[in-house]
DNA sequence: TAGATTGTTAATCGATTAACAATC
DNA sequence: TAGATTGTTAATCGATTAACAATC
């Protein structure tokens, strides 16, 4: 933990990842683990283990280990899986309508209560319970609702417009699917980028290394 | 780079990104680069740009910086998008479906071959130019064309069991969408684990943070 | 040549790991 | 109490930033 309390990237990024892994053990039963047992599920050092969990507070108890449920729930609260962020979800193309199905947004502290699209033929289509509205009703909508966060699910030429919009509209927290580096220069507001195509370049490269080093190991002499 | 020649994680996921902006320059009709301008599009320092480039070799030239053009060929070389690896995609629900859609595989080296899921009512059904094939059919498959590269949008509970065998039917790489950490014991098998869950579980923590901190500056006074 | 900007080394910063005293 | 395992401090490692000599 930094000085001024607040909690670095490095560790909040590893916290789902514990929370997944919790839950894992608790369908299995596990009553309580050890910061050692769980780094070695997890292929993670004990010590980082308990220096994480240790940014919030103790969880755990000297000579036991730590409670499976308890650290769980403590770990979802640091996180919000209980909260009830409203949001909206913008571009139900494939890819939209496949987050909007697929993503169990109530687990993970968010209520998504409005999809749109700006293709007319869509309108009134449902997805996932959820009726696509147009475009142009992003802003009766938003006004009468007030959603929190925004999932983008549209082409990179428009993203920038679009969350400029919405953050006038009072939107917060931007999930973004737009093959765009949504930089915001707005105070208090946050944005996660998902770029699956860095991903898959990622894996070309490291599927390039491995295939060409395979039978090539002549610099490996010192 | 370390003593041996690898270069690190950090450096290589930075890859795709420079990439993506270089190709944004060149479409602005932009020639040449400092790594001064660049950081300040990139937000990145000038310094971190030039220590990244040089991992590879000395692509710029002092005194005028770098060839756009040139800069981002030689990344795209490094990444591997001139490759062609053979790719299918296992499990053609909401989720596979846009990724074999929505993706630009062969910009990224990869070559998307065969769908298949287990579904037998999908069998046929054509998405992207590509049929959908049942999942008993793999093994044939992969022994007629030897793919390299599998992208798994398949239930957490099927996973593991799904790339242990591609594994033996010579798979090299795992594009992993399942809610589970792929962990692979084999030798020279790459993974790349996309959790969109995490993903939106990080978002939810920063939002609760901001949304919370907005009012609340009681804690900031040392 | 003078100015600009790289390539590269050195300094700093932060994150991870190791160690151990505290304590259940 | 003895054994186990945490919480926490110190040591190490790696990544980022700063500085500057090399050079276009």
């Amino acid at each position: 933990m930094s000085k001024d309390g607040s909690i670095s990237a490095s560790v909040i990024k590893r916290l789902p990842r514990y929370y997944r892994f919790l839950g894992e053990l608790q369908k299995e039963g596990l009553e309580r683990i050890s910061s050692r047992e769980l780094s070695e599920r997890m292929k993670l050092t004990a010590s980082q283990i308990r220096q994480d969990l240790n940014c919030f507070g103790g969880f755990g108890q000297q000579g036991y280990g730590y409670h499976v449920d308890e650290l769980r729930m403590e770990i979802g609260k640091i996180l919000g899986v209980d909260k009830h962020f409203k949001t909206i979800l913008i571009g139900a193309g494939n890819l939209g309508k496949a987050i909007a199905t697929h993503i169990n947004f109530e687990t993970r502290g968010c209520n998504l209560i409005g999809i749109f699209d700006i293709n007319p033929k869509l309108t009134g289509e449902v997805v996932g319970n959820i009726p696509i509205r147009h475009t142009n009703d992003i802003e009766s909508f938003c006004e009468a609702n007030s959603p929190v966060v925004a999932v983008l699910c549209i082409p990179k030429a428009n993203t920038q417009a679009i969350a400029d919009q919405l953050v006038n509209l009072g939107l917060k927290a931007f999930w973004n699917f737009s093959h765009y580096d949504l930089s915001i220069d707005y105070e208090n507001i946050v944005v996660e980028n998902v770029h699956l195509g860095d991903s898959l370049l990622t894996l070309t490269y490291a599927t390039n290394i491995i295939t060409s080093t395979d039978t090539d190991n002549s610099e490996e002499i010192e």
